[in-house]
DNA sequence: CTATTTGCAAATAATTTGCAGTGCG
DNA sequence: CGCACTGCAAATTATTTGCAAATAG
């Protein structure tokens, strides 16, 4: 919960938006969910979310948290992220932004640069098909991981 | 298969120093499972890999196949590529590459650029650690998807 | 030879689905 | 009031693990 309350409030109201607009009800569940969600900066798994919002929503069960995400999906208001090797994460920031990513531990956190939101796309890429967009993946070892700097997450047998 | 095979051999012979070097056997069915994983342009997924070498090798288990990808993970002769959605992919290319990626039917494709490797890191994204490379991602819709332009794979409820 | 690796089957974890009750619009 | 939504529990799928037999070096 480090995304400042207005911002939150705002997506919430896309959110409201968008559930008029199709149709679906926008139902405490589903609010508090979404509230979960647009209000991380870690990219939580579904299993995060469920436990964040069962403190507010004791009665939630994991299966609503998963429709509801998936529902979210669909209808645009979050991005899936491609893991390291764990669960899929959801991603509610509707800025456009790039990631992060922790080598050793899988954090991953937004951020924002106008000269990556620039990048030309090379003609290799544009063989495949249209293009929507670009998002930059910036891996590294994160503060955390470089201060506790012993072995791999995964190890390899020591060089005999 | 579309990855010609001197360049698949020399990827094998990467293979097999790397074993060498930390003491664990090149088994045939490592070798094949490879050999599928480096031969493939698509970033197969356990279960097709699994599919790909039982053809040459009838009697590989499905639990060998993901032991040795995570081994050959670790070795770091393969790369893991986080899913949209379905469970990981392997990429055995060992050149600097970027990912060209579907959004309907989640295609995945290398490509390589100059440019792209040569990215500035923004300040913004050093904050968070050190940073070891970046990659760039590149969503759009394949020509097969767009050829076949139907609803999205995940349906929502058509707007009232 | 002997430690490593394999295949099998069973265990575990993650995610989805069927259904009956509940409540929003 | 009816249809969409929820929670539960059971089903399905994906992945990992324990162990005896097979095998690379």
């Amino acid at each position: 919960m480090v995304v400042p309350a207005d911002e939150v409030q705002q997506r919430v109201e896309k959110l409201a938006t968008a559930c008029r607009q199709v149709g679906v009800k926008l139902t405490h569940q589903r609010l508090e969910i979404f509230r979960e969600v647009a209000g991380s900066v870690d990219h939580p798994d579904a299993e995060t979310v469920f436990r964040g919002v069962r403190q507010r929503l004791p009665t939630v069960s994991l299966d609503t948290v998963y429709r509801t995400l998936w529902l979210l999906h669909d209808l645009g208001l979050v991005q899936t992220l491609g893991p390291r090797r764990e669960s899929v994460r959801f991603d509610a920031n509707p800025r456009r932004h790039h990631h992060y990513l922790c080598v050793r531990c899988g954090l991953t956190r937004d951020f924002e640069s106008a000269e990556l939101d620039a990048l030309a796309v090379p003609p290799a890429a544009c063989e495949f098909g249209s293009v929507l967009g670009t998002q930059v993946e910036v891996h590294g070892l994160c503060a955390c991981c470089a201060a506790a700097a012993d072995g791999p997450p995964r190890e390899v047998p020591p060089p005999a």
